[in-house]
DNA sequence: GTCTATAGTGCGATAGAC
DNA sequence: GTCTATCGCACTATAGAC
């Protein structure tokens, strides 16, 4: 309602990131909370009001991120005679998700070996966002489609697949819209899984 | 030569196996110099005298444990009719030195994470213990029995479906001699580069 | 809610005796 | 080569004014 466009937004929201730029860069343990305050334009206090400990602020950000990657995967009705090109089109979504948000993509995989993190908070925040994807599985399985591999096998193998195409991509930028290279991504991915 | 056996071997030795250990359970960077002397029941400034810097000291003990890795997967003949079997051969010469070298296994998923070490020089570490791929994908591409995929995109997708697989097998060690599991892994892989 | 100032701690690395 | 002792620094977190 105010009248003098207000350019500063939200010290809290400045402070995430402040800190998801620098713990990209520099790694999360090298990351200092005053270097992260400093490049958020706010006092190094105010850090410690908004979050009571750096553990606290990493934890926070993590579980905002996979909280907008489970957002980008839109769920749909499985079906059997197209099981092939729905697997795509959520293989495709969480793919573009990682490129596009390759600074949030990176840092989850460095929260994934962050030791300071209870591995216990990791799973389950990892338990919601590939949610679908046993469903998925299981449901290609039930129609001889999928091949009957151990199910928590699979998911594993899935999860690897996607990080390392995603970061391949990213690190290969020049790649991302050469469809000889998305096509062979899926496909290593599918022929690994189908029956 | 000595006749009173020896039980001190050597104190540099001793700074990596307890570097290993404590990275392995803590992370790198909450590992502190101090705390590894310590574990190595080594005085303080022993470990500078043997390492310039800790982070010396890392790449040292990441450097010996890939030359470790190499010597396992012995070279053989590359022949286009058992080419599956020569590739299970070395898939599981592998993932049993990841299993049984479990420490090292994941001090090298901790490193190629640390930002402190520049990527430069992990690429060209990596480089070394992955030579043998590339020739037996190019080979199998040649006689059509692998898929004609981008060579540096089938390198890696195969480290990273290795690596996913070991760790599997390493947090669920019940299913390492199960050959459902084991097979399961191979076949995966397998199928997601034949032709 | 935001700031300044600083307490308190633990770190990597060095100096110098043996 | 190994030790003890310690320097200087940077870090997380707190206290208290505004």
């Amino acid at each position: 309602m105010s009248i003098t466009a207000p350019v500063k937004i939200n010290k809290k929201q400045q402070l995430l990131d402040s800190a998801l730029t620098l713990f990209v860069n520099r790694g999360i343990d090298a990351t200092s909370t005053a270097s992260i305050a400093k490049h958020a334009s706010v006092a190094n206090g105010t850090l410690f009001h908004h979050f009571p400990s750096k553990e606290a602020l990493v934890l926070a950000l993590y579980k905002k991120i996979k909280q907008d990657f489970a957002l980008q995967i839109k769920p749909f009705q499985l079906n059997q005679n197209k099981l092939k090109q729905q697997a795509k089109r959520v293989w495709d979504q969480a793919i573009d998700w990682g490129i596009i948000n390759a600074d949030k993509q990176q840092f989850c995989q460095q929260v994934s070996q962050y030791a300071q993190l209870s591995s216990q908070v990791k799973i389950e925040v990892l338990a919601e966002d590939f949610g679908y994807l046993p469903l998925l599985i299981q449901f290609g399985q039930q129609h001889q489609i999928i091949a009957n591999y151990p199910l928590k096998l699979m998911v594993d193998n899935a999860h690897s697949q996607f990080i390392s195409s995603t970061m391949y991509l990213i690190n290969n930028p020049e790649l991302i819209n050469d469809p000889v290279h998305r096509e062979a991504i899926f496909d290593m991915f599918w022929k690994a899984f189908a029956l």
